[in-house]
DNA sequence: TTGAAAGCGTTACCAA
DNA sequence: TTGGTAACGCTTTCAA
């Protein structure tokens, strides 16, 4: 059993040619399926179809790659590993739409996964190579995207989008995000349309983009509602006095001075707070509760991320539409290399705003609001 | 902010040379660091170097390709997608280890994603077209291969290798693949060092290598320790009357004629059991527990399948060496494509043979056995 | 209707 | 040392 199994070298467009009897050009013609330009005898594309069955040869997408500029082939790169679990929930979504609405639209796929450098990092340039090349242009996405890679590539001429809003100084480049500010808007809409007139936002205190999508889109329905707006002056747990230690959960963390704005809302100064994030609310929702508060009865809370169905809390919350997102990205990618001249604006999503158990009308005996003095 | 952000065309080669004032070859071998066979003077390489730079220049990864024949690319492709839920568990850990070695090995991995077809299987082909043509060759995996796709590509002559071991007519393809065999034999060697002498193999009844692979292990194993073989005649759950109702588990299921074997077992027939999955393995403990009888204390049970850690019953069972089989893959396949001419040969993984709690010495007052006899 | 030839961006050979 | 040039496999224009 030494066969030796000898690579038959892949038959081209030359070969099938030649044993069809016909040049070159007529056997792409045939491929091409340009029987309306060029038309080409019965006779003549039954011989070429034969002979490419006989040959059993298959296009080169490298050449036509070459020669058209064009695959059929959308790259995906993501700047994390996509497997290890933790990470798993935030792609997957993203990546069932884009594979879905590729496939609809006949398109391949090529994921990109290889890490750059010894950081564990991935980068799209490696050794100044742009590895997304092979394909006609690439959907990126990830938390933590590299802002000059970014840059580069736009610069370089390269056609992509990226998932989530990313903002590069002297650049423009595309992006397909959920639209959290007119979600954040809708919440304070709806708790101003229950009656409550003095709120708070809880802020995550992240420098990314989406964030402050969403705290443009709070204040800008705050203003418009004509709402009193008691936030606590600074971002995060701190900042709303929620890693003050409780009863039972007391760590020797210090009880800091910053507990006066969870004191105020204990003392009814706010009738709702919108958060951005449930790991900022599920503590609030604690504390309020040492303080003898109950929520939604005495404040209602509504978070700004999606929250699962099991949460042990089913918060108010919005839905980001990450499947939709996933397919919005590959229409615009497409339109984008469709279309090369055309100026880039991003898209944005709709979020879904689901109605929870945390958000209710304010409490009867609530003071009226005192209109323009600020907290 | 009209300001249409003309998409620059990506500089290439003949750029370079034509700012830094030298010919496309020269600039070509600088950026092959060919400095051993043609010395560019230093001061050209700068010049070279420095248009490079302000000119943004990356190679173009296709047209290389079309030149060389080499990317540095090698493709992933699944035969089913993987990031439903329950696939990942079978594909994770081989990805895991192929994206490791590929990258220490300086290659980019792309995975190939799209779906040919309606019927949700990937393919290779589409529309005649062989997609991992772009990459240089590529690891297949996947649970339900399509063996004609298979045939196909190695008849193009398309280098691949693939995980886990498929055999079709008529062609030679490179596997990568757990030692399954060696890891059975194993299995029944320590049974027989245990003093086991009357053991029998509860077969899943899948009809594809691996199982055989399996069986050959168990089989030459027990012929050359001499032990008995008592395994049921059918397999499958109904093979070993395992469907047969039980106490509380029941259903209207036919308690079959077949607990023929089941009975042999309880009355001290075997003392030993090895079983190709834990579905087999599970219920025959409790058939066994039924009956009376515990393990290991009454008859050893053993497993030819990984189990994970948290399973409820701690098997003795081997582990598929899925990390190291998708690092062997990379490294199999770019043997494949550095000699192209070397024949073909399985690679054979070995797998841990690994102890749990359910493999324990024959009860003191087995009968000996009559040798030669059979069940 | 068909074929010849240019060109996509690169590498590698062969002269100069 | 360097530059010209052929070739990789394909598409597409232009002539025949």
């Amino acid at each position: 059993m030494t066969t030796t199994p000898r690579r038959a070298r892949a038959p081209r467009q030359s070969d099938v040619a030649r044993l069809a009897g016909v040049s070159q050009s007529a056997v792409s013609r045939v491929i091409g399926g340009d029987t309306d330009t060029a038309r080409i005898p019965e006779a003549t594309v039954r011989r070429i179809q034969d002979a490419i069955k006989e040959l059993g040869y298959v296009p080169n997408p490298t050449a036509r790659k070459l020669r058209t500029g064009r695959n059929r082939m959308l790259g995906v790169h993501t700047f994390e590993a996509v497997f290890p679990r933790a990470r798993e929930d935030f792609y997957f979504e993203f990546l069932l739409g884009i594979e879905e609405r590729a496939e609809e639209i006949d398109h391949d796929l090529v994921l990109f996964t290889s890490t750059g450098g010894s950081d564990g990092r991935r980068r799209v340039y490696r050794d100044g190579v742009n590895r997304l090349n092979v394909a006609d242009g690439a959907v990126l996405l990830g938390v933590a995207a590299d802002r000059a890679e970014l840059a580069r590539l736009e610069a370089d001429g390269y056609p992509f989008v990226h998932i989530g809003r990313r903002e590069v100084p002297g650049t423009r480049i595309t992006c397909v995000v959920p639209d959290y500010e007119s979600a954040a808007a809708a919440i304070v809409d709806r708790l101003a349309d229950l009656g409550h007139e003095r709120i708070a936002y809880l802020r995550a205190g992240i420098d990314e983009e989406s964030y402050a999508d969403r705290r443009r889109g709070y204040e800008s329905a705050v203003e418009r509602r004509g709402l009193r707006d008691v936030s606590p002056e600074r971002p995060g747990l701190e900042g709303a006095g929620l890693d003050a230690a409780g009863s039972e959960t007391a760590g020797p963390a210090s009880a800091g001075p910053g507990t006066v704005w969870l004191d105020a809302v204990a003392d009814g100064a706010v009738t709702a707070v919108v958060a951005d994030a449930e790991w900022l609310a599920n503590p609030l929702a604690e504390r309020l509760a040492e303080r003898g508060l109950t929520v939604p009865r005495d404040v209602s809370v509504a978070v700004l991320e999606g929250v699962g169905p099991d949460a042990a809390v089913h918060w108010d919350c919005l839905q980001i539409p990450r499947r939709e997102v996933g397919r919005l990205a590959i229409d615009t990618l497409v339109g984008l290399l469709d279309e090369p001249g055309t100026p880039v604006a991003d898209v944005l999503v709709p979020c879904v705003v689901v109605e929870g158990e945390t958000v209710a009308a304010p409490p009867a005996g609530s003071p009226a609001p005192t209109k323009g003095s600020s907290a």
